[in-house]
RNA sequence: GGAGAGGUGGCAGAGUGGUCGAAUGCGCCGGUUUGCUAAAUCGGUGACUGGGGAAACCUGGUCCGCAGGUUCGAAUCCUGUCCUCUCCGCCA
């Protein structure tokens, strides 16, 4: 099998954090180019360092304010009495001038320190979305069909497997009824992911499907800008989740995990929304760009040391849904341009949709992230090692198992027959009911 | 949605203005004794963050759901908010 393992090399664990940006304030600056991050890498620094000046100025003047309170209760006489509590009050008003000033400061580093991206591993290829790298091909080859090819539109509507008139007058472009076998592919590639998820051990879940603005920042999603991919729920801090890595994330959010818990993995389904702001005129016709699916998402909680292997090991976990649907793929190892920033590295599996561009083209179906702390750092995970004193942050990862309107499209289109029908996946079949989607009358 | 009660350390649970980072018990770590296990007994045992030190360690600050407020001083009083529980209503 090609299942080998990508880059062994073990670096040390990368700590986005405040000291780390201080002392190596050069690195962090290229990597901010390299992900195409503008941000001011100095400025911040200028910041912090008052910051921390600031900082001890007011802890010392708290200092001296409580010893002064203290010392009231001591007070011999109401006069000597009263003269400590002016003390008292005094130092209190200079340490509240003084915090004020720190707090306009805080608020623009962290301003800055929001918008810097993770670090990135060394062998992500550096550049943009050109520069991504592909590092290795599923099981099954493509192979050029001997017939005319329809792609996935014109197949759902030849068998009446999904209604985007009907979705488009009920909530609007970008959303759609499935019918007929197009239901029944859902539910089993649920029961598919889920069976082989479970069988690895992953804790599964159904997730809610909203969840608060503190939680999607945590995971490093931007609700109510301006250009944001969430949609939110008028008069409550609720927005409709775009994956199920916010409520699997978010789920141990403020939470110290014991070290041999480690590592934690969850499996999700949830529905999946996005307004897709920004996105319009990019090839997206059909299922691949809309605005509600279902996804079976994979989640982990993992030591430092063992987030690489986690890694690698949810990219082939990937690999072998696709392998075992019989569609063709390869692996892209996403270049720094393109990656979020909360991803330190991150795989994609992109199947060949036969219908997509002018003779097919791929498509990304999975992704899979290693976000190392980042992400813990922002929801404050850590875990606990017995018997040492203080916590460290988890790494967290995430990775599809299926998102489901993309699998249908590759299914729909690869598995398309010379006769019109659509041979459903052997590997579905005992929960489809049935191995071919249509008649072969022609 | 309405009414009430409550949110304290790993857990349970005291604490209604200063001596409280917080009693007590459990758990955990270490010592002693008996020793087959167990028991008994003594001591230690929260997090975050800053400074000093090679280190052991020493020394500040912050934290009692969260955010504000009152006060010289807040776990304790006030306001808002989130969550949990009980009862009522509604409902798949």
């Amino acid at each position: 099998m090609a299942r080998t393992r990508i880059a062994c090399a073990r670096p040390v664990a990368p700590m986005l954090d405040k000291r780390f940006i201080l002392d190596n304030t050069e690195l962090v600056q290229t990597n901010c180019e390299h992900r195409g991050v503008k941000a001011d890498v100095l400025r911040y620094v200028a910041l912090e360092t008052e910051c921390r000046q600031l900082q001890q100025e007011i802890e010392e003047l708290s200092r001296q304010a409580n010893v002064v309170s203290k010392s009231i209760g001591k007070a011999k006489d109401d006069a000597e009495r009263q003269q400590r509590k002016d003390e008292g009050r005094t130092l209190r008003e200079q340490k509240d001038e003084k915090q004020s000033h720190l707090d306009r400061i805080a608020a623009e580093a962290g301003a800055i320190y929001r918008s810097m991206p993770n670090l990135t591993h060394p062998e992500a290829p550096i550049g943009d979305e050109a520069h991504s790298r592909e590092l290795r091909q599923g099981e099954v080859e493509v192979r050029p069909l001997s017939f005319p090819v329809l792609d996935h539109v014109e197949l759902a509507e030849q068998h009446d497997l999904i209604d985007f008139e009907g979705g488009a007058r009920i909530a609007g472009n970008g959303f759609y009824f499935l019918k007929n076998e197009a239901v029944l592919l859902e539910l089993a590639l649920q029961q598919y992911a889920m069976e082989l998820l479970v069988g690895e051990g992953f804790v599964p879940t159904i997730t809610p499907d909203l969840a608060r603005g503190e939680i999607l920042q945590g995971i490093g999603f931007i609700p109510r800008g301006p250009e944001t991919q969430i949609y939110s729920i008028e008069n409550h801090d609720l927005n409709l989740v775009a994956t199920a890595e916010i409520t699997l994330g978010g789920l141990y959010s403020g939470q110290v995990i014991d070290q041999d818990q480690l590592p934690l993995k969850l499996c999700g389904i949830s529905h999946c929304f996005r307004t897709e702001a920004g996105a319009a005129g990019r090839a997206s016709r059909g299922l691949y760009r809309v605005h509600q699916f279902t996804k079976i998402e994979m989640f982990a909680f993992t030591l430092p040391e063992q987030s690489e292997d986690m890694h690698n090991y949810f990219c082939d976990l990937e690999c072998r849904l696709f392998d075992g649907l019989g569609i063709p793929y390869r692996v892209i190892d996403t270049a720094t341009g393109d990656l979020g920033g909360p991803a330190y590295r991150k795989f994609d599996l992109e199947a060949w949709m036969p219908g997509r561009g002018s003779s097919g083209e791929y498509g990304e179906v999975t992704s899979a992230s290693n976000c190392t702390d980042y992400q813990a750092r922002r929801l404050n995970i850590r875990y606990k090692v017995k018997g040492e004193k203080g916590t460290n942050f988890v790494h967290t990862l995430n990775g599809t198992a299926i998102a489901i309107s993309r699998a249908l499209i590759a299914i729909i289109e690869n598995c398309q027959q010379a006769d019109g029908t659509i041979v459903v996946p052997e590997a579905l079949q005992k929960w489809v009911g049935k191995a071919r989607i249509g008649s072969a009358a022609g």
